[in-house]
DNA sequence: TCCGGATTCTTACGAATTGTAACGGCCGGG
DNA sequence: CCCGGCCGTTACAATTCGTAAGAATCCGGA
């Protein structure tokens, strides 16, 4: 596992060297650029998982850099800007960045606001089509699931649609409202029994004990869980 | 598809009016609260996406809240605090904060910070729900109870709420008032029978002898207490 | 010690929720 | 046009859980 990767935009150069500093010394990897131009071409070939963009560049124009970084690139954006009114601020967020600092600032606090993003999962990061869990293994683009000896056994749209819920939120409760509104039925009306019907479906197809389900549990008046340890890829 | 639900947690009346009333406006829910207890409670049965939490609460330290939200919710949780001073701010942020807003605020900057979260996708916290007690291991995320031979049970989750406000407060008077607001009753009602046939199952489950409880005995006119040696993990 | 009222325990029942088998409509490929 | 898989609907079984009612227990006072 390699140490994450953030990515420093700014044009003054003792700027650049105080977050550099600050990250690395926090166990993090660096690289920095003084023009946006470098920087995105750089981006080509380099997928940082932090972004650190100052605002304040003299050769592009920062917010629309912001926000094309936002919608292409995977990577969490942290706007670092002298201009400290509410309302730049607010488009700055507005346009896609995920936090906002402002000048002067303390490098611990960056370091602070820098780890808080790479606590989140990476939204763009190309997600994979390809989920590991208890011995089975769901490859999504193909609708197949494999069992650990290597079984295969093919799953509908509507199961994979169920099953994709779970897989991006383990462990969690996830209710039958949640549920309903992903996979886009209307509520109330006997939907919630093509609901029931989908996740029977599912579970026969894990081959799940029903007097003893040990994947997808069903919590009574509330909603299900499911219970596996997922890993995407 | 209904709008995302942020929380928030504030002592002071007339801010809790004015984050709801900016992030209404914003087309979000809200649902405020005021003191930390009664905020724990309804997060048994709500998920918010965003938890907007002062530290400054007279009933509990705000920070250990903090620290037990980002663990156990999937909710993102932006701090507002008074505490300005950057050692403030780097710790909460450490404890698994995503976001530190000094007051005095602007709505309007609360309102774009609380969409940036929303932008990112829920983790997926897995809680290992798992506490030892007297021979007894109970894993509420699975809703299984194991002997110390080994053997399983499953407990429903009336059952559980039961079962996980005693090892909460293991050794502790616990009051049939206390507990009707834990289990979400409504006060006076005939809400008592039922809380009396849930112990009562759950006795049952853990083998208890009626004329001799060793866990979970009965004060006759005050409420219940568990003894037990309760280590959660 | 014995008695009576209050409190708590347990059993049984029924309403609500959820599981699953069976049926039938829909749609795309021969 | 037929066939087969997919998927929603229906119907009925199984589970959960609150309520009612009677039994058991506790406690203070005689």
């Amino acid at each position: 596992m390699t140490a994450p990767m953030i990515a420093i935009l700014d044009d003054e150069p003792q700027i650049r060297r105080m977050l550099a500093d600050a990250l690395e010394e926090a166990g993090l990897r660096t690289t920095s650029f003084s023009r946006a131009t470098e920087f995105e071409a750089a981006l080509k070939t380099m997928q940082p998982d932090v972004c650190l963009v100052d605002l304040g560049l003299p050769d592009r124009d920062g917010l629309t850099l912001v926000h094309r970084l936002a919608l292409e690139s995977g990577a969490a954006i942290i706007i670092i800007s002298g201009r400290a009114q509410v309302q730049d601020r607010v488009t700055g967020l507005e346009l896609g960045a995920d936090d906002y600092i402002i000048k002067p600032f303390e490098p611990a606090e960056v370091v602070a606001r820098v780890r808080a993003r790479l606590r989140q999962p990476r939204a763009g990061a190309a997600r994979s089509e390809v989920a590991h869990f208890n011995g089975w293994t769901a490859y999504f683009d193909r609708y197949v699931l494999v069992d650990e000896t290597g079984e295969e056994t093919t799953f509908s749209h509507a199961e994979g649609e169920v099953l994709r819920l779970f897989l991006d939120a383990p462990k969690r409760l996830i209710s039958r409202a949640q549920m309903q509104e992903s996979l886009g039925g209307v509520a109330g009306e006997s939907f919630d029994r093509a609901m029931d019907v989908r996740i029977s479906r599912l579970r026969t197809k894990l081959r799940e004990d029903p007097k003893n389900p040990r994947l997808i549990k069903t919590i009574y008046g509330a909603g299900y869980i499911f219970l596996g340890d997922v890993r995407w890829g």
